[in-house]
DNA sequence: CGCGACGTTGATTTGCCTCAACGATTGTGG
DNA sequence: CCACAATCGTTGAGGCAAATCAACGTCGCG
């Protein structure tokens, strides 16, 4: 099973999975391929998946009263993308979840995992592990969306994220640092013209 | 032990946990009195706690470049407050910690839980259940600092939280809201006169 | 080729900040 | 138990970062 070596791997970070242990949770991965452009997550509907991203880009935006887009994050290889709000709360989404790329997922049922997490401590253990990391990196999100100006974070994320920041649109990054496209268009250009 | 109710009624509502397996947990617990206006946590000192307050009041905030406040989180009864950052990654704070009022806490080790979360299959789920609700609904908070005014944000946080609303300090709330502490006054007389 | 998606640039507007001065309330030491 | 100082909240004037609106390049793709 070369295929799920990826995720594998990953948890293997965390904790170490028994043969059989291993042989489950590969057992309710649901493989599935999504174009670009297309949204795997939409509001009104909730969100029954964690999504692991094997290849491709997406990312995870709110659309406002006013029709404004703001993206929650951005995912690629080895990241998870949900509206986790939905998925947690099994509420009817707010946000949509859209391929930036033609992408390969894999699926996890929410009641697969909490069925899994039940039945295998290290599994549990994983999903505490990495949610308390995510958690934690997003209070310092907070923290710098709050405290500097639009260039710091544009600056800040492109240092962070080079290869993330130069494979996605900008009207993408410029929703996810909490700009308006074209401020960021402006502030690049400032940049260039002094250097 | 009637002194641990809360902690114990907390867990109750995630997971159940063995009589035995009760004592354990309650046996990492230090309980500490701290006054208003005391720290729990400081920038330069590792966070070496998860404090759940059984009495009182607590902020967490950052002091920027500017010698601007922004605080990150409000704990009253029944909440954890920590540098989560800090905490998770064991790495020094970047943040303060402060109680709001004459307070009580539970402190847990970070190596005392870390080290059960291991043992207890339950303790486990607890702290993934309740770190994956804390982190949906911070998600949320992103969301609306990015996609709504800060009047509209002062009246969501009246409604959904009406008694921290009145207990804090108002410049305490204005950090939180992201907004100017003589911005916040401004919007109230403004609804105030209104009404 | 022509259309749609994406990026740029300039003019104008605005939400919120900063600074400064002034009440109101609390608490604390003499 | 009063006086005086902090602490906290209010109010107004002026300024700025970033949004909005609008028009115009440009590239890739069906």
């Amino acid at each position: 099973m070369n295929n799920y070596n990826s995720i594998l791997e990953n948890i293997a970070r965390f904790v170490m999975l028994t043969e059989e242990e291993a042989k489950k949770v590969t057992s309710i991965i649901r493989t599935t391929k999504v174009k670009k452009r297309q949204f795997i997550v939409q509001p009104g509907f909730v969100c029954q998946h964690r999504n692991y991203v094997v290849k491709g880009a997406f990312r995870v935006y709110h659309l406002d009263d006013d029709g404004k887009e703001h993206t929650v994050s951005i995912g690629v290889e080895d990241w998870f993308v949900t509206d986790f709000y939905s998925y947690v709360t099994q509420t009817p989404a707010t946000h949509y979840a859209e391929a930036l790329e033609d992408s390969v997922i894999f699926q996890f049922k929410y009641e697969d995992i909490e069925a899994l997490c039940k039945e295998i401590h290290a599994l549990s253990e994983y999903f505490r592990l990495t949610t308390e990391k995510a958690f934690a990196f997003s209070r310092r999100r907070v923290i710098s969306n709050i405290s500097k100006t639009a260039e710091e974070r544009y600056f800040e994320y492109l240092e962070k994220y080079p290869n993330i920041a130069n494979r996605v649109p900008q009207y993408v990054l410029a929703s996810y640092l909490g700009i308006s496209a074209e401020f960021l268009s402006k502030i690049r250009s400032r940049r260039i013209k002094k250097s």
